[in-house]
DNA sequence: GGTGATCCTGCAAAGGTTTGCAGTGAAGTA
DNA sequence: TACTTCACTGCAAACCTTTGCAGGATCACC
């Protein structure tokens, strides 16, 4: 760590090589330092790290990776890394990568199943393995390219792969659970896109919840899942005679209080909506958003760590196992289930049939109907629960 | 394409080699057909390729990039991605990078400039260049860490390095004016972080522009760029007097707007309020935010371009170039100014002076301060105009 | 038929690292 | 002393690709 040294150091990279001819000993010993340095005299260990800290040594990970099949990179292929849904996911899951010492590639699809396969392809033979995060391709196709490469997918499921889920079944019941405690028994599901498996999950959850309260549940959609295509369906919801909105997610259901508002009618002294996913945003319209809080954070965490684990066991492009049904090591393909919260805000309030036991006007302030306070939501614990 | 092949295709690596054999020629000229396919006959050419496909042979960019020196990657480093005013830039980056075949490491700081460093190094052996955005460490730690790998810099002007910069000298003075324009001539400067480029920028064209305006100028601050850091100061921002406020974020224009509430004091019929970068959330709050459009989305690109651009000349890791002041090409220090635009929603309103004159309560409807309407606001170009 | 040019292909080295194997010397045991 | 064990280190092959060089075939031209 010489001045001299520090100055020029990275005119000319400085190899293993390097090392070892100033520290006066092999290659292979320089490596062993790094990657095995317990089978180093400690004297000797000493030496050549102090010689590669004054050189300036990084090791090469391409060479590295060249020869132990590894390369320390995992990809994350994301449908729409503009849509606030998503930085949470990929900030948890890059630190988490990080710290196991892995670096990630981020690949943005556009929301464009041919490019999710082609973004597969490229990254295979560059990363230990690959975040499918809300896949729009087809199952088939998901397990097809888990061949190639480690898989794991996020906010799908799919047969025979690891899985990160979210439990929006669970929360959409307790949403509409909460709908029909304020007294709404007419209420809209404003549905997502038709390949999302958080669509049918939510579809499911929350007609039998409808049922068992005795609610009436209308189906939207399917939709963008955009402010846009929220708005676009207002008009819809007013015309449908409903008193309460659960949106696929909370970019809809802010569009939807968008167009509500350009048409004149008020949430949620009017009609209630309610959201999924609870990203920052939620917080910060007027009215606060009441949402379905998912642990996108955990998520991400939990997608590494599991796509990690699955890596461990095979050394990667290990060559001459035999094809076909090898009855040796089976990848592990659990699948995690993470708790959603309903966090109640703002925007969900009274029903028809308890409206007129309710003080007029009354927008502001603390809602009476949120238990634990605007500020101070039920945080998602992200727990993980193997299923 | 055999449905025989396609099934067990990456149980086993198919290399190069593989192809060779499979088509009958040697390694090199498989490697030609990929790399310089003018150099192989034709009927070769279309027979190897036949094969690689047959095969599913992906070229290893692992063993490309030891042995060309370029890795066709390149890093990205963001200070927080969950920050909203980065996924925009982060999406255009990457989808600009893999349209010439790149691929980009997305790494978050936690505006931590100790990780920045490190994570610098961590990456220099891996990509051909780093997109520094919104740095946080010194400029003298930059020039440092530029040689060891190519930089441009987002968001901070470095002299001698490749910059990419937005215009917010030009917006903050515009919202100035703007503001004067309505009849306010108390405004406060709601500043970022200390360290932060944009924010001495902003300080000095608003200081120009509240000066030539007649209009008396506040300074607060530093803050934290976030929303928590724009409610903190609402009751200083209330004490102060001041009948409009230029925040050095969107986000902490919103927080600001949010700690207002709270005490009482109307947006904009009380205080007018102006933010800067214009992202999505901006559009969504009520009221909308009047707010300087930085180009995110085209910084993003510019830069890959600008990185891109001086990363073709050296073959990087050439040996043996003397160290010193070689004569020869000297890498490009260009930097672009890209314009912004001040986009006038809802949350400015006339000043004092104009306040008697208009009409009560209109705080619905289309604004008549609003020359283009609250839908269609000016969107910025993000022209570049090298400096 | 000889000369030269052109086009295509093969050969082999190189790039930085890991790792099985073998070798060295010292310490421990009989 | 002889033998084994042990800790450490060196040797060299291997990973997959690119690329300068040279050889071979073909063709045109004189």
């Amino acid at each position: 760590m010489t001045a001299a040294t520090s100055d020029e150091r990275a005119a000319v990279p400085v190899t293993i090589r390097d090392v070892a001819r100033a520290s006066g000993v092999h290659i292979s010993t320089v490596s062993r330092t790094f990657s095995a340095p317990h089978l180093v005299n400690p004297e000797t260990r000493v030496r050549v790290l102090a010689c590669a800290e004054d050189l300036g040594y990084r090791p090469n990970r391409a060479a590295r990776a060249l020869i132990t099949g590894r390369t320390h990179n995992i990809g994350l292929i994301i449908a729409d890394i503009a849509n606030p849904f998503f930085p949470p996911l990929i900030k948890a899951a890059e630190s988490q990568a990080r710290h196991r010492d892995y670096h990630v590639f981020v690949a943005d699809t556009n929301e464009d199943p041919t490019a999710e396969e082609e973004l597969v392809h490229a990254l295979a033979k560059q990363v230990d393995g690959v975040l499918l995060c809300s896949p729009r391709m087809s199952n088939s196709l998901i397990e097809q390219l888990s061949r190639e490469v480690p898989l794991v997918v996020v906010n799908r499921q799919v047969t025979g792969l690891p899985c990160v889920l979210m439990d929006v079944g669970q929360g959409a019941r307790a949403a509409i659970e909460h709908l029909i405690g304020l007294g709404h028994h007419r209420i809209a599901l404003l549905g997502g896109p038709r390949s999302s498996w958080t669509n049918r999950e939510m579809r499911r959850a929350a007609a039998t919840a409808a049922r068992a309260g005795g609610a009436e549940l209308t189906m939207l959609g399917p939709n963008a899942p955009t402010e846009t295509g929220g708005s676009a369906v207002a008009e819809q919801v007013r015309r449908s005679g409903v008193s309460a909105v659960l949106a696929y997610n909370d970019l809809m259901a802010i569009g939807l209080i968008e167009g509500l508002d350009a048409l004149g009618v008020r949430v949620p002294q009017e009609v209630s909506v309610v959201g999924v996913d609870d990203i920052a945003l939620s917080r910060l319209t007027r009215p606060k958003l009441t949402t379905v809080a998912t642990p996108t954070a955990a998520a991400g965490r939990t997608a590494v760590d599991m796509l990690l684990q699955q890596d461990i066991e095979s050394p990667r492009g290990a060559r001459g196992l035999g094809a076909g049904t090898a009855l040796g090591v089976r990848r592990t393909t659990a699948q995690v289930m993470l708790q959603t919260d309903l966090v109640i805000r703002d925007s969900t309030g009274p029903g028809p049939r308890a409206r007129p036991a309710r003080p007029p006007a009354a927008s502001r302030g603390p809602d009476p109907h949120c238990p634990a306070g605007p500020g101070t939501p039920t945080t998602a614990t992200g727990d993980a629960v193997a299923s």
